[in-house]
RNA sequence: GCCCCGUUAGUGUAGCGGUUAUCAUACAGGAUUGUCAUUCCUGUGACACGGAUUCAAAUUCCGUACGGGGCGCCA
């Protein structure tokens, strides 16, 4: 497998974008070297990973892998001193090698008659090589092994799960995500926030949290920045966006739940539903443009795996704005149409939610949820009434398929509402005090959203569980490594 | 939390009452090699744990542990 990217860098960006000074322990990458028409001749040190070695008489090749990329060293007797020549040869599979010599171009493969001749490859001949440090044997999962490997075996050993190129990709996808998300939103006039994550009470209904010591007061982990992004704009912030993560006690058990994950918030004064759900999608075309103009080498590690697999390739499709808006009231109908068992004031499943994505593929919004299906925080207007004349709210949800990606809302405004909203639940606005005070003292109409990053990806990647894009998954049964 | 299912060398698999427990890859040793998933030879290595049934259990049953899939809830 690794030979079919031997002579590609993995990022696109880190050779042309990024200014590369070097290091203690070497002079260039990997990325470098591979495209290393200018370095001919040149004498260079590198670093990498030995992700094979051939030969043990008197020559020796290894395939080196650094983050930038891979790199074949041709070791020759004579070229080097014996004891390096044996301690190369010696070293296991992933032990990391820093190796001196002159970069050349490759021998030319033998290739049979009528395959076409490979482009020009580089490589490294060696004139001193170390072992830097040794990899014990045997690995725990082979990096370049073409055999399947249990997701639970990877993420026991995800530090060299990382190290499989196709992984390897998703999380340098992640971060271009991430990247392109932001400069998005700072291009629309939004500020990066941090909200605490030790919190005395629920900033938001409904979940368990995870109870914790904090000096001689009993404090919980936070499980949505869902307050903190509304004191901001409380107090004057206009726009705001947190990328952070959130903290759920939940004892669920899927491929798209964890208790610990990474949420994209935006909050937005002088804002309704609607003008979010414009920020969010626009957000989404942006990064899906980005990634497909600049990142689309990043696919092939992952699609050139997805084919050893027997998996169709991910393609990436900009979605097209504005998305489908298939109402809360619409997507019951649609539901019923399609045979589907639900009524008004049910909650849309997953298994609902297929059957709207039959007609919508891709990303859709589903606003205009019943009022008493969501928070007290979430604004309604008198007067927009349900099918069966409930009130509705100004709470959405955005899915792509059968996943729900954000939930979102225009959020109340008015103190005295909020008090009757959660009179309107049974419950006691005293009990609120902690998030109804902040309003007490003028509050701009606002709204906002909060999107699982990892189930963005999931989408981007064709992963079909988070755990593949999150580094160190916390589930119910996994708080280590 | 509910309903199904699974656990065999480091990794991933075959076997489904009697096998010397299959195969790939990895690992160790050797030969070969400017190789291209190098090739070839030799070797090492496994039935989750506890109990039951049986002449005989990896294979059937019960329990435990761990894991997987689906659902609910959510992002």
């Amino acid at each position: 497998m690794g030979e079919l990217f031997l002579n590609r860098p993995l990022a696109h960006q880190t050779m042309s974008d990024v200014t590369w000074h070097p290091t203690a322990y070497r002079t260039h990458n990997l990325g470098q070297i591979s495209e290393g028409a200018d370095l001919v001749g040149k004498e260079v040190t590198v670093c990498g990973f030995a992700e094979a070695l051939r030969g043990k008489g008197k020559i020796c090749f290894v395939d080196l892998r650094d983050g930038t990329g891979r790199a074949q060293v041709f070791l020759k007797q004579g070229n080097l001193s014996d004891e390096e020549l044996e301690s190369i040869q010696n070293a296991s599979r992933e032990s990391t090698l820093q190796i001196t010599g002159v970069v050349a171009l490759k021998r030319p493969p033998k290739v049979a008659d009528g395959e076409p001749t490979p482009p020009p490859a580089y490589e490294v001949v060696a004139s001193s090589a170390q072992v830097l440090a040794g990899a014990q044997t045997p690995l725990p999962l082979g990096v370049t092994d073409t055999v399947h490997i249990d997701l639970n075996t990877r993420l026991n050993n995800r530090y060299l799960d990382l190290r499989r190129s196709h992984v390897n990709a998703m999380f340098q996808l992640r971060s271009r995500v991430l990247q392109y998300g932001r400069e998005f939103l700072i291009s629309e006039g939004f500020g990066e926030i941090n909200s605490p994550k030790i919190i005395a009470a629920a900033a938001e209904g409904g979940t368990n949290l995870f109870p914790m010591q904090y000096f001689d007061t009993p404090a919980y982990l936070s499980q949505s920045p869902q307050l903190y992004k509304q004191l901001s704009i409380l107090g004057g912030l206009d726009r705001v966006f947190e990328v952070g993560p959130a903290f759920r006690a939940e004892e669920h058990d899927t491929y798209r739940h964890l208790n610990e994950f990474i949420s994209f918030d935006i909050e937005m004064a002088w804002a309704d539903d609607e003008d979010v759900m414009g920020v969010l999608e626009r957000m989404i075309n942006h990064v899906w443009a980005k990634i497909s103009k600049q990142e689309m080498h990043l696919f092939e590690p992952i699609n050139e795996f997805r084919s050893s697999q027997g998996k169709e390739p991910v393609e990436v499709v900009i979605p097209s704005i504005p998305f489908p808006r298939v109402s809360y009231d619409d997507a019951i109908a649609l539901i019923q149409k399609k045979g589907g068992d639900i009524n008004w004031g049910d909650d849309i499943s997953a298994a609902h939610c297929d059957l709207i994505a039959d007609e919508y593929p891709g990303f859709y919004f589903l606003p205009r949820w019943p009022m008493e299906m969501k928070p007290f925080y979430i604004h309604h207007v008198k007067g927009e009434n349900g099918t069966t004349g409930e009130q509705l709210s100004r709470g959405f949800d955005l899915n792509y398929g059968r996943d729900e990606m954000t939930s979102g809302g225009q959020r109340e405004h008015r103190w005295e509402i909020l008090e009757q909203n959660l009179r309107d639940m049974e419950l006691d606005p005293a009990d609120f005090d902690f998030y109804i005070d902040g309003f007490r003292y003028g509050a701009p109409p606002h709204a906002g959203w909060g999107l699982g990053v990892a189930r963005l990806l999931m989408v981007l990647c064709g992963a079909s569980n988070v755990r593949e894009i999150v580094l160190f998954p916390r589930d119910r049964s996994r708080v280590t490594p």
